[in-house]
DNA sequence: GTTACATTACTGACCAGTCAGTCAGTTAAT
DNA sequence: ATTAACTGACTGACTGGTCAGTAATGTAAC
């Protein structure tokens, strides 16, 4: 990557497309596919509009190169973690679950699926796309690892696809909101979304467990309750405290309002 | 409706801005705010370009209208819902929600969640506008909910906030997939929603109870466990079937593979 | 009842501005 | 000198918004 092999022209000719497609995956987002300018991306990207046009033949293929470029590496590192299993069930669905969101949310890869969810009624094939690349292996992944847990008895025996979808649509949602609401100022995010993954995930694989061994379900926050599996994985972005979240200093919420 | 009573000109110039928020409606949720054309709106509402400009000065004066109409409606109703409680705080909670879900999924204001969603970046001000007129009212009605229900030593001492979102972000999301994905081809649905609206609801609530009383939580898709609440109420659509759903037809994932 | 005039919901051609895509030309490396 | 990467002025098509005009309705006079 910083050997002078060739020259600057061949570098930066290797490192184009991966730059045009940075700067229109958060164009996009942020305005939309059809309200972003093509010179707007390709000005993002220090280049000139032409230049765009020698490595993407049509605005359209560059969306397409956009989703496909970040889908298709999450489904490779999915695919990968799936490998190694250790431990109960549960708690390698935390893992998986907790390992999942910390990659995804603090990436840019947060951002494709409000673009999905922005532009999928125009583009078809980004549906077949995404449903078979992304929807299908990921409701496999988590729905076997459901079954599996219901057959060793270790979850009670729910309907699996329901199931798999109570886990992930929050979490899918979490990163659309990010990119809509949650952009529009500080005011409008949600509650730190860590005290949601946690708590949501608590309860869920809670009211999953065949037997609710130990600490039930939730604790008000403070006590780390069913949580240490959280944040532990090599975590590049938001990866210093481990446990003992105060809530972040950020939005926090606090008492809830009686009637 | 058929009331001569004055001329049709008069009758049709009353029905004009509703008709022409309708069909904003559907052409804003199927293609985007950018790239519907101001005169395909108007197509199909009926009348011309120019007649739109009579009723809304501007077509983003236009998309403002159409939210705020369809918010403005959902909100009252939900004050209204809010004002007879009966039986438990979790009973109350579970009617709630399944009346949310059924009046507002099967409806145009579904459509809402997804325009929300798609176009909130570029309009700061809808922004300010779901947040206070819907978002917090919402938050502010199931929170207190939850706190009663807390204080009354029937749910655990949960974070409120985390646990409002688990129950709403779903449902939501559910809302915003019906028409991006969901609206690209019977194929792309998630399963029934009905199927996972129950169990969601039921995992959570389970969940969310100081003493599961019952059956605990849920049941394997056949028994009804703690679902009489859903389809309690003048369902317009879907509303034939009430238990046996055999997972739907549909997309029917049936047994999980193994590892 | 019919004629003439007034009102108004509605129309659609038009304009100014915008944008995706092209291509002849410039710059830098070999 | 040759080639490859890159540029940006240009074009053809399209769209938001305007406005002069049309026709349907109401009404007043006879």
């Amino acid at each position: 990557m910083n050997l002078p092999a060739h020259s600057v022209r061949q570098r930066r000719k290797q490192a184009r497309p991966q730059e045009l497609l940075d700067a229109a995956l958060e164009l996009f987002v942020e305005k939309g596919f059809a309200a972003t300018r093509i010179e707007e991306v390709a000005d993002r990207a220090g280049v000139s509009k032409g230049t765009l046009y020698l490595y993407y033949p049509s605005k359209e293929e560059l969306l397409k190169a956009v989703i496909r470029e970040h889908l298709t590496n999450r489904i490779q590192a999915a695919i990968a973690e799936a490998g190694q299993h250790t431990g109960s069930h549960a708690d390698l669905l935390r893992k998986l679950m907790a390992n999942w969101w910390l990659r995804v949310y603090n990436s840019p890869a947060a951002g494709v699926f409000k673009l999905i969810v922005t532009e999928v009624r125009g583009f078809p094939d980004i549906a077949d796309y995404y449903i078979r690349e992304v929807v299908r292996p990921n409701q496999q992944l988590i729905g076997s690892l459901l079954q599996g847990g219901i057959d060793a008895g270790e979850f009670r025996p729910v309907d699996v696809d329901a199931a798999v979808h109570s886990l992930v649509l929050p979490m899918v949602m979490l990163c659309v909101h990010k990119h809509s609401l949650g952009a529009c100022g500080p005011m409008h995010s949600l509650m730190a979304p860590e005290v949601f993954v946690r708590q949501h995930m608590a309860l869920v694989v809670g009211g999953l467990l065949a037997h609710p061994a130990h600490a039930p379900v939730t604790a008000p926050v403070s006590a780390p309750a069913t949580a240490p599996a959280i944040a532990a994985s090599p975590a590049p972005a938001a990866g210093s405290r481990q446990r003992r979240q105060p809530t972040q200093p950020t939005a926090a919420r606090s008492g809830g309002k009686r009637k």
